[in-house]
DNA sequence: AACTATTTATAAGA
DNA sequence: TTCTTATAAATAGTT
């Protein structure tokens, strides 16, 4: 950032690469705390250099606290949905299938790195080739069968947005009739007339959903 | 760090502590990410905001990884951590999901771009074959917009149909209450209490979506 | 969401 | 490593 851009790709040179990361790492675990401080935020921050040495950042208690509540958040989160009455009401995780993607991404870009960064030979045209084809397959399969469910998600939703509708129209249409037919031929139980002022009231939205 | 400093403490105004968390947590992002690719570290990064909702990135494999590789580093050779049950992750928000994926998209491009350059100028199988690989990530931009597209026309659709749902009850509610109400003081007009039996026979989906 | 004046971060050099 | 410094990035305040 400074004196030249860089490029965004591993530093080959090991002192580079080296001095780098200490000022780097300086910077992102100096950001983590202002924005943890600025925000009232709990961030968990942990630093595997190449050599394997730890380095870690826990803002408003410990690590363990922030990987814990990590953990409930994440099995907590993923639970509570399973209606069973509905056949088509699987739980659309695009996370799951991105981590997927996003794996796939990293092995393709380290591929790369590979073939411009000196031809050390680690991956051969072979391997590139297996690669994008498992990737290709993968995307494939997964947005086939993720389009699917959606598809058929959206077109369930439809078809009970339509039933829902149509039991709602009539539903308001016989309440209107039998409010007329109750104030000519029982004028005296008025106060069964109060729905229709309530319900504008109570569903605002109504008559933009029937509408 | 622009137009006057900032006090390092916790911004009160909450319009200006939202704006700026949510700058900085881009910003904090990226700058993990660049570090992890620059020095090759692997990065684990969990946030969750005032408000509790969860942002993460984890560099080299998922947060679970990251996590055990952590918790077998700080207890010396313990076991690692059992996978509660598969890498589960939360729903995390699909546009936030999509961006992060567009950024990783981009790097690779990015890449793609600097052998080029960096190249001969011409091209070789090699590169064709990445050529490729990077219309394949275009592919997958497109895609992973519609996606985008169809979640929030779902989220649309399940919201519309709360609010039908709610509507429904409520006017199949007031229909039982008149009908009760005509029966009770106006037995003459027995004829108004059909919309029940029809409403059964003209919904059969009725009962299931309003049970 | 954009813009821009400043502050910060940092790459390269010593 | 650490310091310096020129420059790139980030971002606070504003529109």
């Amino acid at each position: 950032m400074a004196r030249g851009r860089i490029q965004l790709k591993r530093i080959e040179n090991p002192v580079h690469r080296q001095v780098t990361f200490c000022k780097r790492r300086a910077g992102l675990l100096k950001k983590a705390k202002e924005l943890s401080v600025l925000c009232d935020a709990e961030i968990g921050l942990v630093i595997f250099s190449s050599h394997g040495k730890l380095y870690e950042l826990a803002t408003k208690g410990t690590m363990q606290g922030v990987i814990e509540r990590y953990m409930k958040f994440t099995t907590g989160a993923a639970q509570p949905e399973e209606p069973p009455t509905e056949p088509h009401h699987h739980p659309l995780d695009a996370k799951e299938e991105a981590d997927v993607l996003k794996q796939e991404i990293d092995t393709l870009q380290k591929g790369i790195s590979y073939l411009f960064g000196g031809g050390t030979g680690t991956m051969t045209i072979d391997d590139l080739q297996i690669l994008e084809k498992n990737l290709e397959t993968w995307i494939y399969q997964i947005r086939s069968m993720k389009m699917n469910l959606m598809l058929q998600e959206i077109q369930d939703l439809r078809d009970k947005e339509g039933t829902l509708k149509a039991a709602n129209k009539f539903l308001h249409d016989k309440i209107l009739e039998n409010t007329t037919a109750f104030t000519n031929f029982a004028p005296f139980a008025t106060d069964s007339t109060y729905p229709l002022t309530i319900q504008d009231g109570i569903f605002p939205a109504l008559g933009n959903v029937l509408g």
